[in-house]
DNA sequence: CTGAAAGCGCTTACAG
DNA sequence: CTGAAAGCGCTTACAG
C-alpha cells in the first residue's frame, strides 16, 4: 500500500488489528461487519486494537468479496449547457453529497451530455464500479433511464419519468408539480387577479407538464376562463423567460399576473415587465417556482412555491438504498411550500 | 458478482478471456496493462477475445494490487454556503469531471464545510481511496491543504493558496489575477474614465489580493492617484457588491468606473447603478471578472475578464496525475483575457 | 462464539 | 515473449 510520491505510509490490515487483539481475522471481520456471533469481551478487544493501530478497512479488498462498490453515481444527463446554470442543480449534487456521506458513501459525479459520455459512464455502472444511480434528467427523451433498467442497475430519478420507463416501475423521488402550481395560481386569485397568465416549462419535462396542469384546473375551480392567450411555454432558461413575457405582454397586455413555472424563468420575466414600466407586483403579480437561490436574489424578490430540495434528495438517496438492498421500486411524491416575498 | 435486485449477470473474468484467447492469465494481464512484452499474435488474440466477452477489468481486485484506486477527489471546503450560488463553481466541477472523463477517471465529488466532515473526508483520502485531491477552497484560513500535505497525498489547489501552504510547495493553478485586473483598468481608462472606482474580494482571498493589486498598480502607471475612497471590499457574493457601490456612491459620487472582483458583486453593484438612477455605461462603466453564466446574464450584459475554466480544471487534472506519478509540485498560471460587452 | 481455510479477480516478479 | 505461482486484504461458509 505505500506509495505516492510522499510515500503514505504502509498501512495497517485486519491481520495486524487480529494480532494485537489476539483473536483471528475471521473475528475481526466479524465486529467489523456488524458484530453479530462476537462475544463481548473479543468485541471490546477489537475496538481497541482498531483504535489503537488506526486501522480503515480497505474498500477494494472488501468490495472484490461482497461484489459491492459501497459507492453511488450521481448521473447527470445534460443535453442542454444550461442546466448547470440552474442553481437547483447545485442544491441537489449537495445534499445528495451530504446525505450519502452521512452513510459513508461516496458520491461518483458522471455526466451524459453526448452519445460517446453515455456508452462511457453505462459501461463503467455496467462494469458493477457503482451499485445505484442517482439519475437527473431534465427531457423525457433521455434513454439512458431505459438502458440502466435493463442492465439491472438500481436506480433513482428526480422527477416523474415520461418517457419509456414511465410505464414501467421505475423509483423516482419529485415534489408535488401540480399542488404547488394550484396553491400558486390560488394565492394570485385570492389576492384579487383575474387576468392570470402562465410561463410553462418545456411539454418533455414533468414539471412543463404539471404545473401547467395545475395552472389550467385552478383558473377552472376558481371559475376563470382558460384563455390560451394566456398561455407562453419556455425552456427554463432566463432568456426564453423573458421571450415569454414579452410574446404575453403582446398577446395579452391587460395581464394582471404571471404564474411562471421556474424562478430562472421568472427573473427573465421580471426584467421584461420592468422594462415595460410595468409595476411589481403592483401591476402585475410574478410568482414562480423552485424558491432557488435565485428567488431572494431577484427584484422584486420573488414569490414562489419551495420545493423541499433537502427532503428530495434525503428521499432519493433512501430510496435507492432500499433498491440496492432488493426492495422494489417506490414512487415518492413531496409536498411544496408556498413562500411570499415581494413579487406577488 | 452478481447480485442487485435484477441479479445483474455474472461478470467476465481475466480467466475467461485468458480460455478465450488461449493464453495465460498472466499475458491478458499484460496486454491490459500496456501490451509490453506481448507478441502481436497474443495482443490480437486477446483483443478479440476481450471483444467477443465484453470483458471488463474489475478495478477492486487491480486496485487491491496496485495499491492505487484511479479515482480522485473533488474537494470542496466552503465555509460559505455562497460557493454553491457561485456558477464559477459549476464550470469547475463540471469541466474536471470532463477532463478526468477523458482519462477514465472517475471524480468523487466530497464536501468539507465543518470539522466534522474534514475529518470524515480526511480519513478517507488517507485510507488511499483515491489517489489524488482538486482541492477547491476559498479562502485561505483552510487547514485542509495542510493537513492533506502532512498526509502525503498528491494536491493541487485551484487558485494560489494564501495560508501555510503558501511557503511549502505546494501544486497550483490559477489564472493570472493581477493582470487580468490590469488589463480591465486599462481598458477603463482608455476610454476616458478617470475616477475609477473598485470592489475587491475579500483580504484572505488570492483574487482579493492579485485583483486589487492590478488595480493600484495601473491607477499609478496611468498617472491617477490611488484615493482610498474609491476602493470597496466585498465578499464576492452579489450583495456584497451592493453593499459596496452603496458606499462607493456616498464617498466618492463622482465615480464614472467600477471595476468589480467578481460578476456575481458585479451584479449587486448594476442593481445600485439602476437603482440610483447612473446608466451604465454612459455615467458609470462597470468591468467585472470571472466571465462567468452570470456575464452575459446581467442587465447591461457585462465587460469582463475572462477566466480560462476549461484550462484551469484540463492543466488541475494534468498537474494532478503527473504529482500522482511522481512528479513534483508545480505551479501553473494562465493568461486571462478582456472580454468586451455592454458595460464599459 | 471462534479459528482455519478457501477464494474474490487481478498483477507481478520469477523462471524459462 | 510467456506460463505458473504467489499474494494483495478482506469475507464467508464450515467445522468445531
Amino acid at each position: 500500500m505505500a506509495h505516492g510520491p510522499e510515500g503514505r505510509r504502509r498501512s495497517v490490515t485486519i491481520h495486524d488489528v487480529a494480532r494485537e487483539a489476539g483473536v483471528s481475522r475471521g473475528t475481526v471481520s466479524r465486529v467489523l461487519n456488524g458484530g453479530h456471533y462476537v462475544s463481548p469481551a473479543a468485541q471490546a478487544a477489537v475496538d481497541a486494537a482498531i483504535r489503537r493501530t488506526g486501522y480503515v478497512v480497505n474498500r477494494h479488498a472488501r468490495s472484490l468479496i461482497t461484489g459491492r462498490s459501497d459507492s453511488v453515481a450521481f448521473l447527470l444527463t445534460e443535453p442542454q449547457e444550461r442546466f448547470f446554470e440552474d442553481p437547483n442543480f447545485n442544491v441537489l449534487l449537495r445534499s445528495c453529497t451530504q446525505a450519502l456521506a452521512d452513510r459513508d458513501i461516496p458520491l461518483i459525479l458522471m455526466i451524459a451530455g453526448t452519445e460517446g459520455e453515455r456508452r462511457r459512464n453505462l459501461r463503467y455502472i455496467q462494469a458493477g464500479h457503482v451499485d445505484g444511480v442517482l439519475l437527473v434528467s431534465s427531457h423525457s427523451g433521455d434513454p439512458m433511464a431505459d438502458l440502466l433498467r435493463e442492465a439491472g442497475v438500481p436506480v433513482v430519478a428526480c422527477g416523474k419519468p415520461l418517457g419509456t420507463a414511465a410505464r414501467a416501475k421505475v423509483s423516482y423521488v419529485a415534489a408535488d408539480d401540480r399542488d404547488g402550481a394550484r396553491e400558486m395560481v390560488r394565492y394570485l386569485y385570492a389576492s384579487g387577479r383575474r387576468r392570470i397568465a402562465t410561463v410553462a416549462g418545456p411539454a418533455d419535462t414533468p414539471g412543463g407538464v404539471e404545473r401547467l396542469a395545475g395552472y389550467r384546473e385552478t383558473l377552472t375551480e376558481c371559475g376563470l376562463p382558460v384563455d390560451e392567450a394566456l398561455v407562453a411555454v419556455g425552456d427554463y432558461s432566463r432568456a426564453s423567460g423573458e421571450a415569454a413575457a414579452e410574446l404575453l405582454l403582446e398577446r395579452a397586455p391587460d395581464l394582471d399576473a404571471v404564474f411562471v413555472a421556474s424562478d430562472l424563468m421568472a427573473q427573465g420575466v421580471l426584467d421584461v415587465l420592468a422594462r415595460a414600466g410595468r409595476r411589481v407586483p403592483e401591476d402585475v403579480a410574478v410568482g414562480g417556482f423552485d424558491d432557488s437561490p435565485a428567488a431572494p436574489a431577484s427584484r422584486p424578490p420573488l414569490t414562489t412555491i419551495r420545493q423541499p430540495w433537502d427532503r428530495i434528495s434525503a428521499e432519493m438517496v433512501r430510496v435507492l438504498l432500499a433498491r440496492i438492498a432488493g426492495e422494489d421500486p417506490a414512487a415518492v411524491i413531496l409536498p411544496t411550500e408556498l413562500v411570499r416575498r415581494e413579487s406577488a
